[in-house]
DNA sequence: ATAGATTAACCGAATGTTCGGTCGGGACAA
DNA sequence: TTGTCCCGACCGAACATTCGGTTAATCTAT
């Protein structure tokens, strides 16, 4: 290993780091003077891969909306029952949740400070019409139980989902594997707590 | 009526105040300054009442752990087989979570920058434990399901509740009432999705 | 009832610090 | 050499809080 061989940031490693932050601080909580040492450069060098601080979160929330909104256009969420492409859904933001967490996790917690939390918020409301949408035509086919609301129900079923930005962490608690997750979201979900 | 009449600021009447302006734009996004705007009074006013921010956010988190550990102690959640003391807990958190919707809020935003919030993370990690063991009890004696771990359980559960915060409005939206809420959230977490 | 004393609630200015960002220059790698 | 990446010093604005003072309300003595 040759000592003298610098690391540098692109724009893209950098956003990881400012995400992870962004995550334990929050977006407001977090200055860029805390960015500037958890990356290690000096706070001037952000500036050279980002135009400023809302940019990396721009970015960031960029990447969770693209994972998200990707899922409604694969097969499984357009084609079949309506039952089926709901638990399709289901499963798959469970899994783009999963794989893109930072991400995810901090699009799920922006508040509406600034007109990149504003932008995001209004997506975010756009995919959970188109979800609970879903969920309305899956109970008009009988599948799914008519004596909870169904915008009702979307909201519990993705608060479930998304409460995984609370306490999912990658590298493993105990036998929490990401497919255990998974299927424990979809029963619960779909047929509850009870034996 | 008189003009010269001072309507004055109690701790409490502040507090409510601030947390509704803390729960808009997240702790660390809610100057003093806009708290001042907020309450119609000077911001150096606030100091007479509280000895800084920090307390503002000691107080309201302090009334939402008061609400959520006081439903443990409760008669429904102390006697009685597992899964119905499990049921208890449930409804009665969705209870308290939406009476003292503000307060609960900003308990479950809290991140952890402050001492306050670290103590105020600290004991929901209790909270959790407590419910995690009672839902264990349940699967136990055979009454919930034993292929969703107990943790995991507990955490998807309360995910789900908790997501209230996020959408739940008292003033109502359409048919939604309390009522309506608290039996969904059971019925989704016992029973589940399918018709 | 009234005047003076006291207190609670409030004020604008000031303070020291932190904020996001800029600037001129240096270090590094090809 | 040149372009990329980085630096420390600096900026004006904003931060939470303190300070000395004012105002309105309340209390007390006459």
């Amino acid at each position: 290993m040759t000592m003298s061989k610098r690391d540098t940031y692109t724009p893209e490693s950098l956003l990881a780091v400012a995400v992870q932050v962004f995550n334990e601080r929050g977006y407001d909580g977090t200055s860029m003077e805390h960015l500037s040492r958890a990356a290690g450069i000096s706070k001037s060098s952000i500036y050279h891969h980002v135009r400023g601080k809302e940019e990396l979160l721009q970015r960031a929330v960029g990447r969770a909306l693209e994972g998200l909104f990707g899922i409604l256009d694969e097969r499984g969420a357009r084609d079949g029952r309506a039952v089926l492409r709901l638990e399709y859904v289901t499963r798959r933001t469970t899994e783009v949740l999963m794989d893109e967490l930072p991400y995810v996790t901090l699009l799920l917690r922006v508040r509406g400070n600034t007109p990149t939390e504003r932008r995001a918020m209004e997506r975010r409301r756009e995919f959970d019409q188109r979800v609970s949408e879903l969920l309305k035509d899956a109970v008009a086919e009988g599948d799914l139980r008519a004596d909870v609301e169904a915008r009702l129900a979307t909201r519990l079923l993705f608060g479930m989902i998304n409460s995984l930005v609370e306490w999912y962490r990658p590298d493993g608690r105990g036998a929490e594997g990401a497919d255990q997750v998974v299927d424990a979201v979809v029963r619960l979900a779909f047929d509850g707590l009870r034996a």
